[in-house]
DNA sequence: CGTGCGACTGCAAACGTTTGCAGCAGAAAT
DNA sequence: ATTTCTGCTGCAAACGTTTGCAGTCGCACG
């Protein structure tokens, strides 16, 4: 029913080919066919058909773009930047979500492969043989993540744990919690092996709880728990958690900071929004969603750039966190407890 | 490179055609040399090559989602029970964000139309005429907004505006803002239509802002303006502008709902989080991704499905909305706020 | 013993494009 | 006047599948 290529050719007296060429290569047809051309396709209604061009071009002018949680509000601002870089560069983007469920994962990659030109696989809880493997059958950046040869941009959560133990030390926290999150998760464990060192180092007591959902309820189910373990500070692996968290400290007559401080991982928006304002570790996330673009789509021309990009994560002081028993200002005394906006704060 | 139909063939000492059919109609094949044929195939790690096989068919098994932005909590619900309702079906959800942008949208619809079986637009920008046009183009449902032949699942926010409006005027309030949303957006149109009746009729004061970005920064804005109009009570176009709103207040030194009551709309996950929980009215997003799933794909089976599905909403009443400068028990009388759960409340 | 049937497989034409190659005009170069 | 070139167009073979049709074979049926 939707008109072809051939019908615009025998619309306007020409053969396909110059039809397509119209199109895909307008300098290679006289400017006066050219206009005849896109006059019958324009009042055809004519589209190429993508699908058949991809079959012989083997450019679909997709990417596709797998999250574990399209709820968790970390990942909309990664989506969009790379969106609109995508755009630029005349693609689209596809996202999915794969509700942290590495079948679900496996299955649609096998199930996009043919069908984008490429594909970002955010925090992708597979096994690292497993992208491997499926790396040869579409090319794969990965984000969050660092398998061996594998193009990846990752943000250094490591780093930012440090700031955030560092942060909790310095203000006189001397047991200190860590509530993980997802199995498998990369960040995961790169959050605890910083903060595990940091702590030592510090020599403050760390106890590390998990793993757990990523989520508000992963969070708040927490609340009893932490509230019993008589930690005066707590990481979170993520916003979500920690706001969570804090919800459920406060139902249970825990105040924070005053009784317990929090800091949470992302600095997503509505960390801004809750009372109290997150003490949270940015990390650059519309950032990182243009240099997957950019190195999937670069990774394209010449192969083997296997190149990973570090992005750098910075320390937001807000309102959750405050002077713990060891302070040296002393117990109670919220002067020492860093007010909003000491930390230099840039969006990405 | 990748192994093709043909490779597995050869391989197999088959035609082609049996390969194809093994996978596409195993019961045309004799299991002997089915079982040798996905022998071959596994070593060969073929995948039949989905844009070859949409080409022919015509179906692609795969379905486009449209949202306006997807930062928005609002959507991430709509978008999972979308994507689980479409699994069990066996396909697979396509998500892409147009940024509020009507020519995006459009461009989008191009792209997607040959790559899906079909297309759901949530809450479309575009011209009610361009939609139609573009229906014919590929199938479409479009979510939140009639158009007139057109399947459509709709959430029906007037009532919820209407309930909303009396919850308000039953407290005693008498002056109101609404801040409206976008401009060209239906629902929006609904919200005013319903709100503006309803406060005729309980005779209140009802001044309309508006449009305004649908977003917490959109909300933030109006803060000041809410202030100086002298109203007692708001209602917001959704739960993010509400809660931008309130925080707006906040810094302003209005305190909410003592000074100002506000209500929501959407009921997003957030909205239990923030301090004061928000009053708002409940949206059933999930079932409204089901449903739109179901009707696309039995859209696809007999043509002209033109139904419409309207979806009830319902109030919920936290703790962002008290008593009002008229109320019944007089001013300032805490215990007239009707407190938290009062309402019967049912996740979608 | 012929006929028909069922189970299986091969053949080849599609689906809507792109693209290397060749042809053909006319202009420019020799 | 012949050659070479340039600008444009047509031809036809691909791309990786699906599918109607026809063919083969063995077997049961009458």
């Amino acid at each position: 029913m939707p008109a072809t290529i051939r019908d615009v050719a025998r619309a306007s007296g020409v053969h396909i080919s110059t039809v397509s060429r119209t199109f895909s290569a307008p300098h290679l047809v006289n400017p006066e066919t050219r206009s005849r051309v896109l006059a019958c396709a324009e009042h055809l209604g004519y589209r190429p058909n993508r699908a058949a061009r991809a079959l012989i071009t083997g450019r679909t002018h997709n990417i596709g773009l797998m999250v574990a949680d399209i709820a968790n509000p970390f990942f909309p601002p990664l989506i969009k930047a790379a969106e609109s870089q995508a755009r630029h560069r005349d693609y689209h983007i596809f996202v999915t979500d794969t509700n942290e469920d590495p079948a679900v994962e496996e299955e649609l990659v096998h199930a996009l492969a043919k069908q984008v030109d490429g594909l970002l696989l955010c925090s992708p809880r597979m096994s690292n043989s497993l992208i491997e493997q499926l790396s040869r059958e579409v090319p794969l950046v990965v984000i969050n993540r660092q398998v061996t040869g594998l193009p990846a941009v990752v943000m250094d959560v490591g780093q930012g744990a440090r700031l955030a133990i560092e942060h909790l030390t310095g203000l006189g926290h001397r047991d200190i919690a860590l509530i993980g999150g997802p199995r498998g998760s990369w960040t995961n464990r790169e959050i605890r092996r910083a903060a595990v060192h940091a702590a030592r180092t510090a020599d403050a007591e760390l106890t590390v709880l998990g793993p757990n959902p990523p989520t508000e309820v992963g969070g708040l189910a927490l609340a009893e728990q932490i509230r019993r373990s008589g930690v005066t500070a707590v990481l979170a692996y993520n916003d979500l958690m920690a706001i969570g968290l804090i919800e459920g400290l406060d139902s249970l007559g825990v105040r924070v900071p005053q009784d317990v401080s929090v800091v949470g991982i992302d600095d997503i928006v509505l960390s801004r929004l809750t009372r109290p304002k997150l003490t949270t570790v940015a990390t650059p996330t519309a950032a990182a969603g243009r240099a997957a673009v950019d190195m999937l789509l670069q990774h394209g021309d010449d192969r083997r750039t296997t190149a990973q990009v570090t992005l750098q994560t910075e320390l937001v002081i807000r309102d959750s966190t405050g002077p713990g028993p060891h302070s040296p200002a002393g117990p109670g005394n919220a002067a020492a407890a860093a007010p909003d906006g000491v930390a230099s704060y840039a969006k990405e």
